[in-house]
DNA sequence: CGTTTTTCCGTAAACGTTTACGAGAACACA
DNA sequence: TGTGTTCTCGTAAACGTTTACGGAAAAACG
């Protein structure tokens, strides 16, 4: 079944160095022979071992994209990367490249995989998830000098790897914009405590709208949980229990959402009614709540599509005519109208 | 950087044989000198090479999963796979292998891809989803001899592979009960049209149920639709609008229970008052809908890492002092009782 | 001390590619 | 006919491992 250039030459009486040039389109070699040769391949059903062409050629034809689920996720479990995972492996693909998925418990143990991925040469570059503010595996990378791009900025690393984000400052402006608009005046800001880099950026453009409008920024209406359900709904509870109650609140994850909605429902506040809820980012469970939540909403597919470009782009073997570059995007959110505010 | 096994023998002064076997746990290397590589390896940061090994071992200790999205899916996007996948890497990489993934559009494509893997041998094994009561794929790795296990059963291939699977006939019987139970008669089943095995599984087990029952099988209640949102919707309106309604509906994939609910909210028709739904498989969109739908849950995570075991028990390479066996299972859903019946 | 066994290590081949180099043949040109 | 050029191909090395084999030295044994 397995049949290997060796086969191939043994059977045109050939050398395994012409078969090879032939099958690889080089110039120097006789319209004839590679036409037999290729039809050779065909009869008996050559591939190219890709174990001897990555020893050979140093590079493994494979990208690692590395997801960390957050602590106590396992339910839950990320929706948000499947799309984006469909597009990155898509284009990937376009260029005959496979795509491994390394995942592992959150903290140290994250670190070792990354290590195990590049030291042993197992993939050629690497995308990275769930970018913190301050990331080890970035200063790891560079350090290393091993190529890869990040989904989510980092205030790691400086501008030296491509990395594309979604925009939550924007996004926080935004909706703090909506809801004022509305009559809102006291607008709570509900993050993760995790020092993932979207917390920050999204209370930048929370406080930048607020200062716009004249509006101070009342720390009591800030407040960082754990980014899961029960996360949300604890700090949720907190918040709606000071003595100054928010009419409005922005949560910078859905799955807080989701929790804090809980808690809202607990003390009979109806999102939609008697408080206004927008959700940054929105992910089907925000779409089918009750009542749906107003969310903005990442185009996740052609998001994966253009990492991969990116990517591609900013390594040498595999850049254009251009030569390398590293590309940083920032891609805007659609707002997507529901009931909850 | 990167330090190969021929570093180690010229720093050590000794070859690169003595220097493989002492890594690798050799007998036939004396103590000392075992510990002065192992020692020279730390300090030269030496990791082995996976291509290097790979070629030598004529394995690449990496594992395809190969899903085949549903036509039409993107947005929605198979929170399924998120947990399985979580499982099944947590699993292999217990035993330092990695994970492919696999996607690409439905159809004809696939099998290229799958070819892709197995032909360049990019993969020591692969692990099949969305399996379909006919598998050319299952069909196409049998016939190479390539390991391989599936999440789903089929009719194709024997009982060659291992395979994980649902209960997904207990499943549809249990829901019946359940409804017949609670004074129902007149049950629908909605299902994939697609020839998803799970389908006509879940069928039999709605059939078995209603014979039990005395209850005779109304070819008019079972409906088969496109396996999403539009597809449930359309399907669900149809059913509904028949003159003999029914007075419950078991849906056998989420995607199309949340459109027939829409039809259903359409018709005027609230589930858990005027209609009994249930769904077959829940996801957390389920628990999350309002009303919150009825569903018999997976362990998806504890399947994913199962059937790791499952497909490396399979194979020689890797399998037990007992020899390679072929490991089928059925696995039984938790009925998660919520507001929708 | 001679013989056998054990311990340890070096040599070299092999896995399947790609590619630098060189050489023979054919061809062009004067 | 002699010289230079172009086409084509074979040879062999290289990528980084693992491992079968054999041999030297040490140890064990009588």
């Amino acid at each position: 079944m397995a049949s290997s250039i060796h086969d191939l030459a043994r059977h045109l009486n050939i050398s395994i160095g012409t078969v090879s040039r032939a099958l690889n389109g080089r110039a120097d070699v006789n319209a004839d022979t590679r036409q037999r040769v290729l039809e050779a391949a065909k009869k008996l059903n050559y591939s190219p071992n890709q174990s001897g062409r990555s020893l050979r050629q140093g590079a493994t034809r494979s990208i690692a994209f590395m997801l960390q689920p957050h602590p106590g996720d396992q339910q839950y479990g990320e929706p948000f990367f499947i799309p984006f995972l469909t597009g990155l492996q898509a284009r990937l693909a376009d260029y005959d490249l496979d795509l491994m998925v390394v995942m592992g418990e959150p903290g140290q143990y994250q670190q070792e995989r990354l290590r195990r991925v590049v030291e042993t040469r197992r993939a050629d570059a690497v995308v990275l998830a769930n970018t913190r503010r301050e990331d080890d595996r970035i200063d790891y990378l560079s350090k290393a000098g091993f190529p890869f791009a990040t989904l989510g900025r980092s205030q790691s690393g400086g501008d030296t790897y491509p990395s594309l984000d979604i925009d939550f400052e924007r996004a926080g402006d935004e909706a703090v914009d909506r809801l004022v608009a509305r009559g809102h005046r006291r607008i709570a800001a509900i993050r993760p405590s995790h020092d993932l880099n979207f917390g920050y950026l999204f209370l930048d453009g929370y406080r930048k709208a607020l200062e716009r409008h004249g509006i101070e920024v009342d720390p009591g209406l800030i407040a960082d949980g754990f980014i899961n359900e029960a996360g949300g709904y604890q700090v949720t509870a907190d918040v709606m229990l000071s003595k100054d109650r928010p009419t409005a609140i922005i949560f910078n994850n859905d799955a807080m959402a989701l929790g804090g909605c809980k808690a809202l429902a607990e003390m009979g506040i109806r999102p939609g009614h008697d408080i206004a809820v927008i959700v940054i980012v929105d992910t089907p469970l925000c779409r089918y709540f009750s009542p749906a939540l107003t969310a903005f909403r990442p185009s996740l597919e052609p998001m994966g599509q253009r990492l991969a470009e990116m990517l591609l782009a900013s390594i040498p073997a595999f850049a254009g005519p251009e030569g390398p570059r590293i590309i940083r995007e920032v891609w805007p959110l659609e707002l997507v109208a529901r009931d909850s505010d």
